[in-house]
DNA sequence: CTGTATCCGGGCTGATACTG
DNA sequence: CAGTATCAGCCCGGATACAG
């Protein structure tokens, strides 16, 4: 896993936006669950573990190592026999916070009407190939 | 192109949070864009394919039909010839503009200070492996 | 406890060509 | 103009095993 500032697929043709580097982001699967399990201060990575149902051990670290790369995520080795690891949202991730949960806001706000639309346009839809 | 509502890989384990929905929405590498083309107001198909840099024709389709089974993008078809189309936020969509304002805004902010922790990073990891 | 390494399958995506 | 169809590649992400 390089740490390498290779191009990726979305910068090709997705920097004029500004709102494109927001999703490079958050726009991974596991990326915004992460960031709301710090939510509420540090926490360690096993607790991560079972508070982001369904994540494996890979995606976790994975997914921290970028936040922690993209300045969001604090993380803090304490020299324990076994070790542990906490993880925390910096102040720049805090920031963050804010506009995403306005986001979920509107998930919880709205997504029923969403799967209604998608019910609706099945239905209408349900006899073509 | 089924518009069946077969469980997709992202109602396995993320369904708790109500934040990961909004997701399933907005995540896709080409919605936001696309929902950011319509803000202003109606658009037709062609305009959106120069206006969302890089987007394919396949892609734009894909990603407009997605948004209209949500409800959150209209499909006018005005029946010329040739034929034309126009796309347009519902209210349902508008509401969720706001939001996605908000992160847009976060980005254009704290964008500079994320690269400068990566170069800091990517610095700092220059010698492991 | 906190990771890392490897395999591997599926879906997203781009490129291209064709159609009403 | 506004799509659809098909092919092929690549990366995401899951499972599993191993390590400090």
């Amino acid at each position: 896993m390089p740490s390498s500032s290779k191009t990726r697929k979305s910068d090709i043709s997705i920097s004029n936006c500004g709102y494109s580097k927001v999703l490079d982001i958050i726009s991974n699967k596991w990326t915004a669950l992460v960031i709301y399990a710090m939510e509420d201060g540090v926490i360690r990575y096993g607790e991560m573990l079972r508070r982001v149902d369904g994540i494996s051990k890979k995606m976790l670290t994975q997914t921290v190592r970028k936040l922690e790369r993209d300045g969001l995520v604090a993380r803090n080795i304490i020299p324990t026999v076994p070790p542990s690891v906490e993880y925390s949202l910096t102040p720049l991730g805090e920031t963050l916070l804010q506009p995403m949960k306005e986001l979920r806001q509107w998930g919880r706000g709205h997504y029923q009407e969403v799967e209604e639309a998608r019910a609706s346009y099945d239905m209408a839809n349900a006899s073509d190939s």
